[in-house]
DNA sequence: AAGCGCCACAACCGCATAGAT
DNA sequence: TATCTATGCGGTTGTGGCGCT
């Protein structure tokens, strides 16, 4: 494929952009929105290629972006998310609202790799230089894996590595990141609409362990800065901002432990206490359980079963459930998904669900099923839909971001409910090798209590 | 004041991929 | 299924500003 064929039209201006051809673009967009990009330029009367509009809109004209300086907790949310994401620069700005992914890869590599650097720490391993100079005495082999973390091997060499974290290392990240993580969430509680990204900022804390230090779901022990890449965030938001346990003071816990991560999450703030009086929740997001899911949508049937799996990978299914656990008409907000897969039996998951959905599941059963006959959404709709888990940081402290549950949600968190078998994790981690396609499929377990 | 180097930022380039045909 | 187009992403380069000598 290569360049773009706009590219190849002559006469095209190149380099900074005048402010007249900001205006023209501006205007254009503003009035007609961008379309086609490849069309932009021509309606738009400029002498640019539809990629450069696009480029120009996206990381200057935009008017949801953020100017000035970066934050200290944004360059510390960046300093974090790096090191679970790598390079994926677009998936950083996604939890940063109105920063760019070109913006934060400007910072990272003029001034973050340096600070890095400073505090004694390698920027593409985020491991203490002096563990990353006795790594290059080491076989290429093992080298040469370390040379491209920036693009996602990060997650993938530490998924297929397993935790052999000293205690320095552990506390890492954690003590030279100061943890004031933040960062803003992108989920949209008052919306519905599913594809509005930017409204509002919530707030979540997020838990994320690195290599087993939270195996007895204590989130206590959870660390931001010991996060392991198993989850794309922006994924995860997208579930949020279309309403689904979108509680902006969740906290959540990403647990890939031994093999799988784990999300605890508390949705109860985002639902009206009417509605849902007292919701448990645990969820479990496994890398290793990929679902490529067609879901299907289908009204007045009251299992929820949704499922069935493209690629032969996983199955879930979910039901609403009264909060005494029978089953229910959906109206107490509650729903509850089931793996049906050897891997989940054992957990299920029991989470409330916000206007968006609730809306729909109180009059009507809403059941998601891998059924031919009901009206599909296509994966990338999937990542939009309710069925995940929307993640937020912002704005937390550090001592904020080892609590547990806010003690005024009113929830309880019951551990117990969390409890992966041993074997599972393993089974997990083996199967983490999925996770090579850039986070794109991965498939969520549910635990849950009532 | 001129030259130089460094830095931050903007923009481009090439590749990957999804969707359409 | 193959091909083409459009888009998105990440790496790299270009450019202007600033400070130092």
């Amino acid at each position: 494929m290569g360049r773009h064929s706009c590219c190849y039209k002559q006469k095209l201006r190149k380099g900074l952009w005048s402010p007249e051809e900001d205006d023209k673009l501006l205007n254009y967009i503003t009035k007609h929105g961008h379309g086609c990009w490849s069309s932009v330029p021509k309606l738009a009367g400029l002498q640019r290629c539809g990629k450069s509009c696009r480029l120009r809109w996206i990381n200057y004209l935009r008017p949801d972006l953020k100017r000035g300086a970066f934050s200290q907790q944004e360059e510390n949310l960046i300093i974090e998310l790096h090191a679970v994401l790598g390079n994926r620069w677009s998936q950083i700005a996604a939890q940063l609202p109105g920063r760019t992914d070109n913006e934060i890869k400007n910072l990272w590599n003029s001034s973050l790799k340096k600070k890095l650097r400073q505090r004694g720490i390698d920027p593409n391993t985020h491991k203490p230089l002096s563990e990353v100079e006795n790594d290059k005495d080491k076989p290429p082999t093992a080298d040469k894996s370390n040379q491209k973390a920036s693009v996602g091997s990060n997650e993938l060499s530490l998924a297929a590595e397993p935790p052999k974290l000293k205690p320095s290392s552990m506390s890492m990240s954690a003590e030279r990141y100061p943890l004031e993580v933040s960062s803003s969430s992108r989920i949209n509680n008052s919306n519905s609409s599913s594809s509005n990204l930017t409204n509002t900022t919530p707030t979540q804390d997020l838990f994320l362990d690195r290599f087993g230090t939270c195996h007895d779901n204590s989130m206590a022990n959870c660390r931001p800065s010991d996060m392991v890449g198993f989850f794309p965030f922006q994924q995860l938001n997208y579930g949020a901002n279309i309403g689904l346990s979108a509680n902006p003071n969740t906290p959540l816990c990403f647990i890939p432990s031994s093999s799988s991560s784990q999300v605890m999450s508390d949705l109860n703030s985002s639902i009206t206490p009417p509605m849902l009086p007292s919701v448990t929740s645990s969820i479990f997001l496994t890398p290793t359980h990929i679902v490529k899911p067609t879901v299907s949508l289908q009204s007045n049937n009251p299992s929820v079963s949704s499922g069935h799996d493209i690629d032969g990978v996983h199955n879930w299914e979910a039901s609403t459930f009264s909060n005494n656990g029978s089953k229910s008409n959906g109206s107490n907000n509650s729903i509850q998904l089931q793996s049906n897969t050897n891997f989940l039996d054992s957990n299920t998951l029991t989470w409330g669900l916000a206007e968006t959905v609730k809306a729909d599941i109180k009059d009507n059963h809403v059941s998601l099923q891998g059924q031919g006959e009901q009206e599909e959404i296509k994966w990338s709709e999937y990542l939009n839909s309710p069925f995940l888990l929307g993640t937020s940081v912002q704005n937390q402290t550090s001592q904020s971001i080892y609590n547990e549950v806010k003690p005024e949600t009113g929830f309880i968190t019951d551990e117990s409910s969390t409890t992966w078998h041993h074997s599972q994790h393993q089974q997990a981690f083996q199967a983490s090798d999925i996770y090579t396609k850039d986070l794109q499929r991965f498939s969520v377990a549910f635990g849950q209590t009532l």
